[in-house]
DNA sequence: TATGAATGAGAGTTCATTCAT
DNA sequence: GATGAATGAACTCTCATTCAT
């Protein structure tokens, strides 16, 4: 019989997240010392070993769960589009809405650093693979139901469009989050939109 | 009167760099330690302080160096081409096949390192800032011939397509750099070429 | 809730003084490394930084300690005397039994040399400047009492003669921590106490 | 048959003595690096070592050199003198004159940090106590003098007094090294002297 | 479970000294 | 004799992780 209940342990996990998130992306993941989410998180060093066995842990799990929720919400939200145009579009209204705020630009961030780290280290590498072919796969499918119901050009090939897409996305992402310009991206995005959404029509 | 000539410093910062090039590639800029380079270039600690104040000033100086090469060898190449949609084809496909070896992977891993890291200290991020302006400026003027010339689309923001251009670039490179799938990165900038040009066309 | 209680970090930090104390005392402060500390007190290197930021700072208190000891415990001896000359004498009387340990001896040497390196480094010098003018302030005090009631000559510059009497100490002390000879510091500092005290006096 | 005259090696030999001077009074024997000495004497580091074995060796024969001209000065000075308290009083004139001038702070501050330095190292110790023995002597002789002609009191012990008579200065100069305040300095220098003479005369 | 003091293997950097030219 | 590039041991300080309480 545990202590404490369930739930409690699953808030104080999550606790340790937020507060993470908060110090890489501020500071970055290499940079951040382990007092940083302390202080921020106000939950003693001891107690976050309790729950995270490293600092690459606590990483990973980040990663893992902010990755659930983005498939989660989308898969809620194109579950009433029909089209496959229009689920692309939203994906786009997604992130030009979604990445604005300061959170979101953090988060971006240190999911950008964690791929450089991570590609240096084999077991996280398969890790970060298996999860950029999630969100690879998840065009795909919308490129090839456009492609089924005559919406997207035959000819493409989805899994290259689906791989232009994130790394149009990430490089956009990227220098965003450096030049922390928002007006100028949402620009480039809209215009990103238009170019990729003219290209893959028919 | 010096104890060496200027020719031989200059190789052996050359040579440093070399090193440090490969080592930030295979280990990234803040896992790699000085001993790394150290046992790369067979140059003792001391002297490398010697041609560098810091471990930073190597990481700064490697990109200056690599920029101004850029930019010498695109400016020569493209001297000999009149219009502006032959020099962003010749920029296409100075990607495509420059970005394939080994070293120029991990040199591109290394430059993305940076932009993170420099993100979160003012110095670098001058630094990083006016570099990243070079890189917009270049294409900025070519869209502008091309507008000029009546190759390009008159309404085209020129800066706005400009980072497009970078930002699908370092996207690409960034995901490449992570996957090391040469085969689809070509694929990808191919295709990302077609994208880009015909948009931006008349 | 602290984990450990405020006596047992104040005993913490004392013991790391003492060996630090004796560490500077045998081998100078700038020749002491923290591993010579950590030796002495077996504390590990960590935990004295969790004590003190810097090793600069180790000296610091030491000093400061050290001074705030002097001040409290001359301050309550002379509380019960009430003549000018009894209280002089009575410093003299400290430091000629004081002085005499081993542990002082090398306390006055690393005083000496702290002060010698705190001359060049301007924040440094505002604190010793600060300490100097608490010892100057100490004896200018007694020999104006003396002045005022009649005990000493009216026509001495109570400050002047305050940094007599410290120079005069200092320099016996310097010679002494050099010399290691007891009986012959005892013996100046009896002459120089027969001197100044014969000089001020009416 | 040498390649240099004699005498251009011992020019160079007091130019970088000269140098390491000013140095060490600026910085500290133990903050100066070589390197300073290269930069302010324009001699190459090479060329230092060809003149001396280390930096300590530096340190030991400028100190040698200072003690021989001190005392060849002094003697010639006092040799026309006849009276012991005569000389007694020119040596404190000497010190009020010379020590105000910014090279002469300097060397003293030198010349206190090796003492402390030396007191840990028991081959300069034994340097370093010769040495004193000699400034001991010159002053013990003066006071042997003037008992045996009756100018000072008969039951002094020469050679305390003359411990005093160092202590006393060293410890003004060590204030005044670190204080820097010249008009001070030269006041209590004053009374020091009206103390030491009124205490050791008939 | 929670705490935070303790640990110690490194990290970047410095600098006296050497030695090939 | 002169040069200054090269050397590498040594230094201060950091920080992920552990563990007694």
């Amino acid at each position: 019989m545990p202590k404490v209940s369930a739930k409690y342990k699953e808030e104080k996990r999550t606790h340790i997240l937020e507060s993470a998130l908060k110090c890489f992306g501020e500071k970055g993941y290499q940079a951040t010392i382990i007092d940083d989410i302390v202080k921020d998180s106000t939950i003693s060093k001891g107690a976050i070993y309790n729950y995270f066995a490293s600092k690459e842990e606590i990483y990973i799990q980040l990663l893992q769960k902010r990755t659930d929720t983005f498939f989660e919400e989308m898969e809620q939200e194109n579950a009433s589009l029909s089209r496959a145009k229009e689920k692309l579009m939203n994906i786009f209204k997604r992130f030009k809405k979604q990445e604005l705020t300061e959170e979101n630009q953090q988060a971006m961030r240190v999911y950008i650093e964690f791929w450089l780290y991570g590609s240096r280290q084999d077991d996280l590498k398969n890790l970060l693979s298996e999860r950029y072919n999630r969100f690879i796969d998840y065009i795909v499918k919308i490129i090839q139901e456009g492609q089924a119901s005559g919406e997207m050009k035959a000819d493409l090939d989805p899994e290259n469009i689906s791989r232009i897409f994130w790394a149009m996305r990430d490089g956009n992402v990227l220098h965003y989050s450096f030049l922390g310009e928002e007006e100028q991206y949402r620009y480039a995005w809209d215009v990103i939109e238009e170019m990729f959404i003219s290209y893959v029509q028919k």
